[in-house]
DNA sequence: TCTTATAACTGAACGCGTTCAATTATCCTC
DNA sequence: GAGGATAATTGAACGCGTTCAGTTATAAGA
């Protein structure tokens, strides 16, 4: 706790420590996935990676912590698999497919898991997705899809340009929400709605330019920008250097 | 736990059992306003109320209940509140403005305790906001919103109107979630989100009917279909008779 | 090699939400 | 008003997440 540089407990870590705390991480991803989250116990987890119980607090400041260790891990991981993706899509909607399209996958295994995550709405709570102490991850997220509307083709108007990559998240988060409580056989619905969704916002983007919405965008980025506060643009900025 | 009919464990309670669970969501109530919800024991609200603590979950199947209690609660209070202003509101903006207004302002004390409710998103945990369990409070809010509806001047196209309430309904949640969030003073951003958000909303419905912009409500439409699923048609169609 | 600082770990203890077998009060029926 | 059913209530016990004072291992400097 506290920590705000370190969010995941990796500071000051030895070889030893590192390696201890992937055990730790590795044994509570194997039980989640056997028994669920809820019905695996600190202890269970432990006693599986072979430590005391106060080991595991060591490394991870609770149990949802570990849930945000493994989601920063992937994090890690998806990195380069989104810019493989990203350098093979040419069009904004293969971009912005290919960007949702490798989270899902990877968390496919993990789906419910990541249920445990999505009960943290407060932005005042470190797991949050709007928590300060998440930013890094959050702001690496926008700037995949800043990348992604870096496409010859398409002109995204000047007062957008700012916030069009965070109303991107915010469709991902909303639609990996829908996707981790989506009880239809494989997730067929989220799928379709993925794929639809898909298509209308990007016919929304190109549309987005034309001189007669130009009110209605006026109107929907004065939403945006009370919603955001006003540090809005300048941390959209900071991020374009 | 597992009686849908009767959430709030208020089946088979005699004068005293009635006053006995009201005196624990009494004691719970102000306890939480004092203390914060997380800061109250169990054991605290029991004493409070002058009961073992076994009592308080003979009435209240856990602590989140009781929130939940409170919330039911408000529901039956707001209720001729809402129908007072839709009586005396005349345009469509107006009846929208009073229905939130009206939750906005009977929550304003208790906003924080609200965050409790807002954890659980999983449609499948008993006091979700889309579990069946909370259908009856649900469906009555949204039937406020297909009262607002009925208004003379606004035509809504037939294909939208078995939806526009249930959208209305997300758009209010969305709201009220912001809000209980809002750490701006005096929740002031909230207010103006509301404010322009409403008359966004309110202008996007009334050109919905626009024969131009016919193929953006049908694609809409479309993704509600898919979210909701395929009862969403026969449900609606219940609600009206 | 001894000292010392810091990292790595231990496990008992705590607090809290929740459960439940047992007990008492209340109401209804004959 | 006796007896039986059901409502109301008790409080000890349980399990689990979390804390923390204490101990051991490791690395670094004198």
């Amino acid at each position: 706790m506290g920590d705000y540089l370190n969010m995941f407990n990796t500071a000051n870590l030895t070889g030893k420590g590192e390696l201890t705390r992937n055990t730790i991480l590795e044994s509570a991803l194997q039980l989640f996935r056997d028994k669920g989250f809820d019905a695996t116990t600190m202890r269970d987890i432990a006693a599986q990676a072979g430590v005391a119980l106060g080991a595991a607090y060591y490394y991870f400041d609770s149990k949802d912590a570990i849930v945000m260790g493994f989601y920063e891990r992937a994090q890690e991981q998806m990195a380069p698999l989104v810019e493989e993706s990203l350098a093979n899509a040419k069009g904004l909607h293969d971009r912005l497919h290919a960007i949702i399209r490798v989270k899902l996958e990877y968390f496919a295994a993990d789906r419910k898991l990541m249920g445990a995550l999505s009960a943290h709405i407060d932005p005042k709570h470190p797991l949050s997705p709007f928590s300060k102490e998440t930013r890094a991850i959050r702001d690496q997220d926008i700037r995949f899809f800043s990348r992604a509307l870096e496409v010859g083709k398409v002109r995204v108007p000047e007062d957008l340009k700012a916030h069009l990559p965070r109303v991107l998240w915010i469709y991902q988060m909303g639609l990996i929400l829908f996707w981790v409580y989506d009880s239809s056989p494989k997730q067929k619905r989220t799928m379709k709605l993925f794929e639809k969704s898909l298509d209308m916002v990007v016919t929304l983007i190109k549309l987005s330019s034309f001189p007669l919405l130009r009110p209605v965008r006026k109107l929907a980025i004065g939403l945006l920008e009370i919603a955001y506060g006003e540090d809005a643009v300048v941390d959209a900025g900071e991020r374009a250097q």
